[in-house]
DNA sequence: GATTGCGCCGAAAGGTCA
DNA sequence: TGACCTTTCGGCGCAATC
């Protein structure tokens, strides 16, 4: 009876307690959750002001091209046409303008930082009726037929409640100028109309108009403008362009913070600059131990034969499977790739993503926890969430959702621009390509002055240096041994796995862990 | 001969700064 | 973006030990 009793209460106390343990799980998900949304909200809010930011760029690009466009081709585009051009060349009355705009400026218009403030808070009606091929047409009058729609307001007509919206918008761009208002304003001879730009706010205009020539100022000016203009509009006609439209809303939408998106699909904006390196990395000379580059196969299939039958076989069937298989992966992959077809290419799809990811997950330990956190960071499941929940939070967790979410800041996963084109090995960073190459050419600019040895990093140098000096500054604190390198005080660590009773039941750090679980087998 | 532990190196990722 | 630096992991070689 009393046992009953016993039993009774352990059951109950045991239930408390499961059910405290699952309540703070779940606390621990939720807040880790509400991070990670607030940050995709954050994110989302982010692309919407830079989305407003860049319609209100375009629109101005267009006008401002149109404006360059005729002036720079039809000079006398405002005799020609009955189209409501001015160009302002009376600098009285400008000047005048400009000062009757300053004081209206002062009295009761807003700041820059307050419009901009209110950009960001406004919705912006741009009317855009304009195409990239209307953009090109050279027909004089299809162009001043397409600037007349382009401004959207004929002669003594009001402008519409969507122009005003649209060019109050352009008011606290730096790049107008008095032009760009008068044009916009057929009937220049209203300033005080309410929707006369205001100009005070830019201060490249107040501070040009103490120029001594002014006209002469003005054309200089809008050479420069020309000059930007096609130098936009090249960059803008190349295939970045098309890349960006036709990907635009892809773009926009893809961060959805509770969709099934996935940042993988975010367009490559990198994959010129890959081609680019990779066309000098074509150019590389070779060098002496060029003609034997190693391959993949070479690569791994001495390592992987002679370690097998040495102590450390168990070891680094864990751990060293999961870099085989990645290299594997981007051998499997450029051997899979078409003749002809540039590695960068490869390496700019998801195969390079997906590389990145495993070879992310190799580094973290490859646990059960990163991979699902990964699914979930990456928005590929955000429903796996909740998968993790076993697995508090650590803070070599929370470091591992930082990089993470870095990571896909920056467009889903880790990208991965350079590429070796011996090896198909790809990187982020040109220097690492760099530092990689050498390990291809041989090329090792680090010597030591003590023994001659040359090293491919300076680190390696700096890290040789220690076996000329004796030093040993990383000390075991179990035992006081000390040793040169971090790593070989952690091997060495290792070995103190089972000397005490607790040390032998501890539960790594990862569920997976080859370091720790091995030991514990 | 097999195993173990250590020394050392290659290579890569990532942070910081100019 | 490159250079510099730190940190880390993995692997190889070798001596000591069983």
């Amino acid at each position: 009876m009393a046992s009953c009793n016993f039993q009774a209460q352990l059951v109950s106390v045991m239930e408390v307690l499961a059910k405290a343990a699952i309540a703070e799980i779940n606390k621990r998900v939720d807040d880790s959750c509400a991070v990670i949304r607030l940050e995709i909200t954050q994110s989302q809010r982010d692309i919407d002001v830079l989305k407003r930011k860049w319609q209100m760029m375009e629109s101005e690009l267009k006008k401002t091209r149109g404006r360059v466009r005729r002036k720079v081709f039809y000079p006398m585009a405002s005799e020609r046409s009955s189209y409501p051009v001015k160009i302002v060349l009376n600098k009285q009355s400008s000047s005048q303008w400009r000062d009757e705009e300053l004081a209206v400026e002062e009295d009761s218009q807003p700041q820059p930082s307050d419009v901009e403030q209110r950009v960001e808070t406004e919705p912006i009606l741009i009317k855009d009726e304009e195409t990239a091929e209307d953009v090109w047409k050279t027909d004089p009058q299809e162009e001043l037929r397409i600037t007349g729609e382009e401004s959207g307001s004929k002669p003594g007509k009001p402008p519409s409640f969507e122009q005003r919206h649209s060019d109050v918008d352009f008011i606290t761009q730096p790049s107008m100028s008095p032009e760009d208002s008068v044009e916009h304003y057929p009937n220049s001879d209203r300033p005080e109309e309410p929707r006369t730009p205001r100009l005070a706010s830019t201060e490249v205009f107040s501070a040009e108009q103490h120029r001594p020539d002014e006209d002469s100022l003005e054309l200089v000016m809008v050479k420069n403008e020309k000059e930007e203009e096609l130098g936009q509009t090249t960059a803008l006609a190349g295939p970045d362009q098309f890349v960006m439209d036709e990907t635009d809303g892809q773009l926009w939408t893809s961060v959805d913070p509770g969709g099934d998106t996935d940042p993988v699909c975010h367009p490559d904006f990198s994959f010129h600059s890959t081609e680019e390196y990779s066309q000098n990395i074509s150019m590389v000379p070779s060098h002496s131990g060029l003609s034997s580059v190693p391959t993949m196969t070479d690569d791994v299939g001495p390592s992987l034969h002679s370690s097998i039958g040495k102590s450390h076989a168990n070891m680094f069937s864990a751990a060293a499977h999961r870099k085989r298989h990645v290299r594997t992966l981007a051998d499997e992959t450029r051997q899979q790739r078409p003749e002809g077809q540039s590695s960068e290419r490869l390496n700019s799809n998801n195969d390079g993503n997906s590389l990145a990811l495993q070879s992310r997950q190799h580094q973290y330990g490859a646990s059960e926890a990163t991979v699902r956190l990964s699914e979930c960071m990456t928005g590929s499941n955000m429903a796996t969430t909740s998968t993790f929940s076993g697995y508090s939070l650590s803070h070599s967790s929370f470091n591992m959702v930082k990089r993470m979410r870095t990571q896909w800041r920056s467009g889903g996963t880790t990208e991965r621009r350079f590429s070796c084109t011996f090896c198909g090995k790809s990187f982020q960073r040109f220097c690492q390509l760099k530092v990689h190459l050498r390990s291809h050419t041989g090329e090792k600019p680090y010597t030591c002055e003590q023994c001659g040895r040359s090293f491919t990093q300076q680190c390696n140098l700096i890290r040789h240096a220690v076996v000329h000096s004796g030093e040993k500054p990383f000390e075991c604190k179990q035992c006081g041994k000390c040793f040169t390198q971090r790593s070989s005080m952690k091997s060495h660590q290792k070995t103190h796995i089972g000397e005490s009773p607790v040390s032998q039941y501890v539960v790594p750090a990862y569920p997976r862990d080859p370091h720790t679980s091995l030991k514990r087998n």
